[in-house]
DNA sequence: CATGGTGATTGACAAAAGTCAATTCGTCGC
DNA sequence: GCGACGAATTGACTTTTGTCAATCACCATG
């Protein structure tokens, strides 16, 4: 890692820069150098994490949308991405926001706990360097190969980096074929332990996942469509760190479950931040039960989705409590 | 406050230029104003706090001298500005740095206890504005007409300004004529309520202050020249949230102290993080007393102020329990 | 309905920052 | 000791940003 320009004086360059707002120019004669390596080491002390350029969040939050929201389902926050183009690709603006909203709520000295999906992989792309101390990010369940860019255990790994912080990765593939080998792994001293950790953590960040063709349990093949059929019919209706929940955000009694190294539920509660982050709108079911079964504090999603979410809960509950 | 463009189309300047990245002349484009609107509207979200940018103050917490510092005296952290001459200005170093440990020490939700003093001033006008939310600035002692910029109260509420934070004066005066006065007043609900709650806090920000012809008690008369030679007989050594310390940093039993209105000491140490800010060299005899007195986790000063610190030290207590 | 004033907005210019090919520096192998 | 290689640095050029006087939009007032 060490840049050989002794880190120091890319910090002191930061420190003048931003701290004292002195010009490059200016930096350069201080520190005796050209001011196209004050250029330079600027840049790197943005990459490292040195200088922290980081947007309140805050515009996504102060709608009346999100504080009716935070209202209808008992939320800490909701953060809302309009349809309004505000961002230069739509698509990205999402993980953008979520990985800008983590790092508002990471504090140094945190144990973090992710998840992973694509959703999460894509914030972990977005976000920014910063400068962390005594931030651990461990991972809430079992690994799986993945479809898209990262495997899960680099997506925490990529988490961790950004925040200079220690990562910690689950040694178990999340389903095992049989249910008593994934009894006795869960009992492996260090499965173990991190499964007891998780509770411990100060806030954690995840997805809900959809249970469709093309959802990732499908796509890595931990659980075929005829399954997936016969375990819709039963209820399944979203996932949560791998598990198969129902529509009242319970676990669903299944084989599937049984065979699952991942986080307890109630020890996901027992976290007290938990960031949920929801960009496709076909998740509207899975996000239901995931509110049903209170698994998050904290949510970013899109206008619509909340409409949505809005509108169905005033039809099926007319005066609030 | 609440300006007139907007505070929204701020926001979305901010987001689009600083965490998207975008060029002025693309966000110009992408919300429709000049590219001259969109310079403006980014110093102004740079002014109110909803842009942040700071850099690690690891620079001057790095190097060896703190570390000894930290284990010599049991300090969590310790920050020294050295007199090589990186600054543009020695003299702002240390308020500047302290403003930005202070604002990395401070975090959302916090209840924040801050003393005045010549230092704390300069610390509040070095101080960048942060969009925080949640926190409370409480004022740690009676206050005193101020020779200096700001008066006390107006230095907490500066401070809470910065930090978009709620201020809590003290409505009291720091020294009264007499004992009775002083006891009747520490009984009213409304001081009782704010002495009371500064063992609550999060953090502390404070200074410990000289004795001296031009130091700040004497400067605005609380304290005439005559009975400070007198408390100085008695083993008067420095000034901790206005009361008097001696040398192994306990309360100096005098009248002057038991007029007074302000934190116990018991309530100040009973705070998780305290930040201790000293920038005079002259300052030597009172800090060691504040180490002594065990009245902070967390140090601001100057290497040379260090070197001292330790050579007394090592050579008081040769060999380290 | 003109009028003055306030404050936001912009065009045009100046200043500052970003970039990159060329150069220098340091180090290693021979 | 010498050449050669890679990394760090820089000068010179381009792009981007900051600034400010001039203009425009809005509102309250006579």
């Amino acid at each position: 890692m060490a840049y050989r320009p002794a880190e120091q004086i890319i910090h002191k360059a930061a420190w003048l820069y931003y701290t004292h707002g002195l010009r490059q120019d200016e930096v350069a004669q201080r520190l005796n150098i050209s001011r196209a390596s004050v250029a330079l080491y600027l840049r790197k002390a943005r990459e490292a994490g040195i200088v922290n350029i980081s947007t309140s969040t805050h515009l996504f939050s102060g709608e009346r949308l999100a504080r009716q929201m935070e209202d209808a389902f008992g939320l800490e926050t909701v953060w809302l991405v309009g349809e309004d183009a505000l961002s230069p690709s739509p698509a990205s603006e999402i993980p953008t926001l979520a990985a800008n909203v983590f790092l508002e709520m990471v504090e140094n000295g945190n144990q973090v706990c992710v998840a992973w999906g694509r959703t999460v992989y894509d914030i972990a792309d977005a976000m920014s360097y910063a400068d962390r101390e005594g931030v651990t990010v461990v991972e809430m369940c079992g690994n799986l190969g993945s479809p898209y860019a990262y495997r899960p255990d680099q997506c925490t790994m990529e988490i961790a980096r950004r925040l200079n912080a220690k990562g910690l990765n689950f040694y178990a593939p999340l389903v095992l074929s049989t249910e008593e080998l994934a009894r006795a792994l869960r009992e492996e001293p260090v499965i173990r332990e991190q499964l007891d950790g998780i509770s411990a953590c100060d806030m954690a960040l995840f997805t809900v996942g959809a249970l469709d063709a093309d959802s990732h349990v499908i796509k890595c093949g931990a659980l075929s469509l005829e399954e997936l059929e016969r375990l819709k019919t039963m209820g399944a209706t979203g996932v949560i760190a791998g598990q198969i929940i129902t529509a009242d955000g319970t676990l669903l009694d299944c084989d599937y479950n049984r065979r699952m190294i991942s986080a307890d539920f109630d020890a996901i509660r027992a976290i007290p931040r938990r960031l949920m982050v929801v960009q496709e709108d076909e998740k509207f079911e899975p996000l239901q039960a995931a509110i049903a079964g209170r698994f998050f504090t904290h949510l970013v999603t899109t206008s619509s989705m909340a409409t949505k979410l809005l509108k169905h809960h005033t039809a099926s509950e007319p005066t609030p409590a």
